[in-house]
Order: C-alpha cells, then sequence, then structure tokens
DNA sequence: CGTAGGCTAGACAGATCTGTCTGTTAATGT
DNA sequence: ACATTAACAGACAGATCTGTCTAGCCTACG
C-alpha cells in the first residue's frame, strides 16, 4: 500500500477552494484528534463530513493520505498561534510555553495530535512519521534561534531541556491535572532557563 | 460492552501458574508494546502465543481486560525495576531517572507503555485509563516521598516538575535522538532539583 | 452550447475485527 | 475410578474496515 507523497512533498496544492475537501479536514481534525486515528473509520469521517466516498478518495488517495493532511494542518495552525513579531527572544520563548499551557488546558485537550499520532504509528520510516519529524524539527529549531539571540551560554543543552519540558506539559495536561500543570509553566521554563527574568506575576 | 473489573480490583488472582495465559500475556507485551493497541488483533495474540481462541477468552474475557492486565504487568516490571533498598533519597531519585533513560534508549524502545495507551483510549473513565492513573499516582507518590524524605524545601512543586521531565525523556527517547535524550537525564534532574548534589561523573 | 470535472448515492469486494460455540483431548486431584 | 477443569482445533456470526466502481447530477467555463 504505497502512500502518495504529494501531500508530503507539498507538490501541485490540491485544489484550494473545494468545500467537500475542507469539511473532510475538518471533521478528520475533530474526530482523529478526539478519538484517536485507528478508531476513526472512513465511513465515520465520511458521514461526518457530509461528502460521498468517492469525492473523498478522490482527494485523498488513502487514509494514509488523509492523516498526513490531518497532521499538517495541526502543525500549520500551532506556527500560525505561535508567530509573533517584535518580540524579545526570552519573552517570545515564554510566550510560546504560555501558549502551549494555555491549549493543554483548553477543554477538550487531550494531548499533543503528534505525540499520540506517533504512539499508533510505530515504524519511523512512515510518512506519518516524517510529518511530525519535522513539526518537532520546526519547534526545536525555534527554541534554539531564540536562545541564541538571546545569548544564552548554553543554547544548545537548553533548547533540548524546553523540548523536554514541552513534552512533559502535553502529556501532563491530559494525563493528570491540567489547572496544576498549567500553574507550573512559567516556574518550570524560568527554572530551565537558568533563573533569568524571574518576575513573579501577581496577577494569576 | 461491560469490561470485567476482575483484572482491575485484583479479586481472585487468576489461575497463576497457567503456561497458556502466561504465554498470551508475553505475547500481548511484545506486541502490544511494538505495533499499539488497536493495531493487533485477538488473532494475531493467539497465534503468536499458540493458545486456543476459547482458552484466550477463557482467561480474558474481552480484549480490554487483556490490555489492562498487559498494562498491569509492565507497571510491575518498572516497579520491580526501581525498587531499591538502603539507598539515600536523592541518589534514588537520579537512580530512578537514569533507570528510565536505560530503558528509553534500549533498542526497541518505543515510547511509554502508557502514554501510548492513554493515546489509544481517551476516555478518563475507562478501565484502561485507571489502570493508568494508577501508575502515574504511583509514580508522582514515591517521587514525593522521596524528596520530603530529602527535606527538599520544595517537595510539591519539585514532583510535579519531575514528573513533567519524566514524561519529556520517554516522549524524546521516542521521537527524537535516544543518545542525547539520554544524555540529558543527570543534568536535567540536578537542575530540577535546584543544584543540589552536582557530583560530575568522570567515567561517562 | 457543450463539456469537463466536482460532487452525490450507494452497491460491492475482500479482509479483518471481536466474540461465541461445538466438540475433543489430556491432566489433575479426590 | 470419576469429576473437574485447562487446553486444544476451528467453524461461525455479525460488524466494520479500506478501497473500488457504476451511474448520474449540477455548475462553471470556454
Amino acid at each position: 500500500m504505497p502512500v502518495t507523497t504529494r501531500t508530503l512533498t507539498g507538490g501541485p496544492p490540491p485544489p484550494l477552494k473545494s468545500p467537500a475537501r475542507r469539511r473532510v479536514l475538518d471533521a478528520a481534525n475533530a474526530l482523529f484528534y478526539a478519538e484517536g486515528i485507528h478508531a476513526v473509520g472512513i465511513d465515520r469521517i465520511i458521514a461526518e463530513a457530509a461528502v460521498a466516498k468517492a469525492t473523498f478518495y478522490h482527494h485523498f488517495p488513502s487514509k494514509d493520505d488523509l492523516v498526513c493532511a490531518y497532521l499538517q494542518e495541526q502543525d500549520s495552525r500551532i506556527r500560525r498561534a505561535t508567530a509573533l513579531r517584535d518580540v524579545a527572544p526570552e519573552a517570545h520563548i515564554m510566550r510560546l510555553f504560555e501558549v502551549i499551557g494555555e491549549i493543554s488546558c483548553g477543554p477538550g485537550f487531550r494531548g499533543c495530535a503528534f505525540v499520540n499520532a506517533a504512539a499508533e504509528y510505530p515504524d519511523h520510516a512512515h510518512p506519518v512519521r516524517q510529518v511530525i519529524a519535522a513539526h518537532r524539527r520546526w519547534f526545536r529549531d525555534l527554541l534554539r534561534e531564540l536562545l541564541v539571540a538571546a545569548r544564552h551560554p548554553d543554547a544548545e543543552r537548553t533548547t533540548a531541556m524546553l523540548v523536554l519540558l514541552r513534552d512533559g506539559l502535553v502529556v501532563g495536561g491530559d494525563l493528570d491535572d491540567p489547572a496544576q500543570t498549567r500553574a507550573l509553566v512559567r516556574a518550570a521554563v524560568t527554572r530551565v532557563l537558568g533563573e533569568i527574568s524571574p518576575p513573579a506575576d501577581p496577577c494569576e
């Protein structure tokens, strides 16, 4: 079952103004995230999206293609939500983690879409894994650039620790008490950054 | 599909010396962990275990019961692997995370069995989720006790941060470079513990 | 005007899933 | 010697899965 790589290479952007395609992606985002990927069949998705089966397979040659598209959409959502302009690097990092904290505690949060997907796709060579790897690479590189820009003395090591922190947050937000997890974000980030910028936030 | 709670309440311990049951559990441990739970059917397991279908359903009334038993076995394995006697609390904590680091980098590591299972069982009320919660409660309580025994000034907060660290490690060990992740363990733990006991380890 | 293509409805194939059931064999303990 | 029970083999039911295919509607554009 060779998976079409079109969605990965981002070749010819598939019809952008297709309502049916849009509905399918919306349904996939909601169902895959809420219930897991293997647990949601194509029939569920086309029913939720009110789309004919042939239409679905016209836009997504296989289920794996849809899964890749789903994760790529999550990826671009997060990139948009964390894009900041004209912000000092330290503040940018803190903001990054506050956004993660907010999302990780919002109603309906069910862990990180990428971590969850990885649990269902063990094969590192699988296209789904490559989308996941690309997202993590983006996040890690962003952190490193910010730390370097902030002239952090140990950017490389600290990048890795911030990634650890991120993964801990998204897991804990689902499996432990979300409120408690979220309350930890600021303190944990400042501790990892090495006691820089510990401005207590009275209004929280 | 009501799941039998026998495996949860640990009522009458099911036949302990049953080779067939043992083989089923071994197969479940290998297959569920390596490939995911929804991805492995009962037929695969009974084939791998060389057991008749009726025998399987005799020991495990439903697949969910087997999943619970699988996770409970993982739980007791980890408890055994981290049980230490006559060790100072700080050293115990460090040893705890070194074991996690070793496991998270060993060949065939595929993330945390509990985190992965949670990704496939979204419903917090599901028996599988309860086994997961029990394991996390155990780990968290153990950490807190050790920190209190070590007279750590901020045991509660530090417990939560160590849990974040643990989750970051098991996720990173699967999704990122295992060697790099493992090399971070000692430094991260000492940083979270607050610069206590930073004895450099020359032979590593 | 005509045609290409997005879309719909739904049957269909073939595999796989969980779980049930029948019936037989072997071991064990009283 | 007999009853109980574990374990065997494997057919079977019914649901669900991915993916294919036919046939036709409707709209937009050349």
